[in-house]
DNA sequence: CTGAAAGCGCTTACAG
DNA sequence: CTGAAAGCGCTTACAG
């Protein structure tokens, strides 16, 4: 075990001030390129390495950003996060990220631990989208902060989201537009609104829905199915509306059976996110149906799996990696000092048509 | 932008000293009851948030770690630092992740920033089983570090790995079983060995491979592969064992698609991990194969698609949350001042039999 | 271009 | 149980 050497150790050995010393190793002020030398050599010699932690607590900025996901392990989060590393070590920052699970306790914990290691900036998906005391005060705090795929009532700060209803609009209008009439839903829904999943439903087909911008993402993609049948003249049978409550692909498969095994059940089926189109796919699987001579289906969310699955899943992709990219891009500015207003970039979702959609006899 | 309180606004106000307020602030040493309350009265009414840089400046643990893994976005690495990550938040440290994209020089660069930033020790996933002179510096300066799917030749320190042989073995094993006698391989295989991919199945069918435990995963697999069919009796066809040389699904279709285009394809293919397992059931896909009908297959590495995919892909899961909480683990025990040798986790990966195997006529 | 001194916000002996 | 003082390893005015 080495003792690590110091600004000082390295001064005294080139035979210089610590300032000095400081200087050439941190690159900042002016040196002679002799002293330079000097300091370089003894440094390298006594294998010296920087300490950020010093370095930050006078210049008060560590170069550190912090990241509150939902969890890492999710391929949604997992991309965001990569583009969020690309700008952020292109910069030459360091990531701290903590997971939420969609907890607003474990939120405002991993939230408060980032600002006690000063970072020098967050990037938080919201779990909830009202609660949010711990993300206002960031902002009194001076603290920038961007939020990630989901925005929070009354908070104006920079963020980046999906146009999800119009995106959730055009899946299903693909399906109403191949003659489907019995369309299925298959959505996580947490955080009900008030007036329940009934209310939201008779007051989205009325077009009185406000603040659509502030809804979670999976209400605003069940908005856009409701518009689609909306404008499509079409009425809407509510018990073809299942709700998840959780963000679990086997929550989600045992739904999805209950809607599929029944005898009645849809021609086709929206499923509103990633981890609810893998639950949608299991039970398609278990059950044996056969996509889309059976049931046909439109995902949202652009998965792996979705492009090698016979026939090809037709989905909404979201550009996940941009999504991070501009995120991590939005905050850098921010702690450069920018002082723009708060920007909400909305970004599109893009249809890839593959071979889940079949054509109804009308 | 609120002025951040210090320790010496809180005494101040509290009418004590800031040795005082800092016991009470830290919980540390010892302090009346009336004083505890006086301080902290004063710190929630300046909205007092500990400086965790200055306190690690003095006591030298910034209780955070940091992971150097090769793609944050690639299922494999993302549930392995999910579970890290449960780990190190239930122990409160911070989570610090660099991606390396299997590039020798990202992963010198990113421990040196990890090192900086003064991380209570590593875990890196190393993309070089021989330069690694940046992770033998990190021992000598007395910096825990913990081994993630790979290990180092030389470098004697806590590693968690899987029975890569041994899994592989079994894996072809079942697909010799099932009477097939022609079985493709697609592997990562990078770091090439001496002696080429040629020499290299000469030398593991002669059981002349040394120093299988620094080999990386993939010709670890290689080396299982070989085994098994040594194992019955059967000669190995070298033209049947293709290499990707990249961690790229796309270039995995590619090598997976010349293998089976071909008039005598294999009647079998193993894929050596989850990315090539992607590229091969591309492959597989687009040539409009069907499994285990015209093509049995075996993948390494359990992915969410394996199970839904009809017939069911049988697989080699490896237990990817394991494998980071015990990484995680043993880190920390590291960090808490545990001086047992150096210890090497061999994990099991278990066999998923699905449907993707069918019985050859013999 | 360089150095002496102060200071970032804490914790740690040491004395009382 | 509390306080005065020193110090962690840097950077930053200020003087020269």
């Amino acid at each position: 075990m080495v003792k690590k050497a110091t600004i000082a150790d390295v001064a005294r050995l080139a035979g210089v001030s610590t300032a000095t010393a400081g200087r050439v190793l941190g690159s900042y002020g002016y040196t002679k390129a002799e002293t330079r030398d000097k300091v370089m050599q003894a440094a390298r010699k006594l294998g010296y390495r920087t300490n950020a932690l010093a370095r930050s607590l006078i210049t008060g900025r560590t170069r550190t950003i912090g990241v509150v996901a939902g969890d890492i392990q999710n391929p949604f989060y997992a991309s965001i996060l990569r583009g969020i590393a690309d700008v952020v070590e292109r910069h030459e920052f360091g990531l701290l990220i903590v997971n939420s699970d969609e907890s607003l306790e474990k939120e405002i914990r991993a939230v408060n631990v980032l600002m006690e290691k000063q970072v020098d900036g967050l990037i938080v998906s919201p779990c909830d989208t009202r609660n949010a005391r711990h993300l206002r005060d960031l902002q009194a705090f001076g603290l920038p902060l961007v939020l990630l795929d989901r925005a929070v009532a009354g908070l104006e700060v920079d963020r980046v989201t999906i146009d999800n209803i119009a995106a959730a609009g055009r899946a299903v209008a693909a399906l109403l537009a191949a003659g489907h009439k019995r369309i299925g839903l298959v959505g996580e829904l947490l955080e009900e609104p008030e007036g329940g999943l009934a209310g939201f439903i008779r007051r989205g087909l009325a077009g009185e829905v406000l603040s659509t911008d502030t809804l979670y993402p999976s209400w605003q993609r069940l908005l856009g199915y409701l518009q689609a049948h909306r404008q499509a003249g079409l009425p809407v049978d509510e018990t073809l509306i299942r709700r998840v409550g959780a963000y679990s692909a086997e929550k989600a498969q045992r739904v999805a059976e209950a809607l599929i095994h029944n005898a009645d059940r849809p021609t086709a089926v929206f499923a509103t996110d990633g981890t609810m189109s893998e639950g949608v796919i299991a039970a398609i699987s278990s059950a044996r149906l056969s996509v889309p001579d059976q049931l046909s289906l439109v995902c949202f969310d652009d998965l792996e799996w979705m492009s090698f699955l016979p026939p090809g899943i037709s989905t909404m992709a979201q550009p996940r990696l941009a999504m991070g990219e501009i995120a991590a891009t939005m905050l850098l500015e921010r702690i450069e000092g920018s002082q723009v207003p708060a920007r909400a970039q909305v970004l599109s979702a893009e249809f890839v048509e593959r071979g889940s959609i079949t054509r109804r006899p009308t």
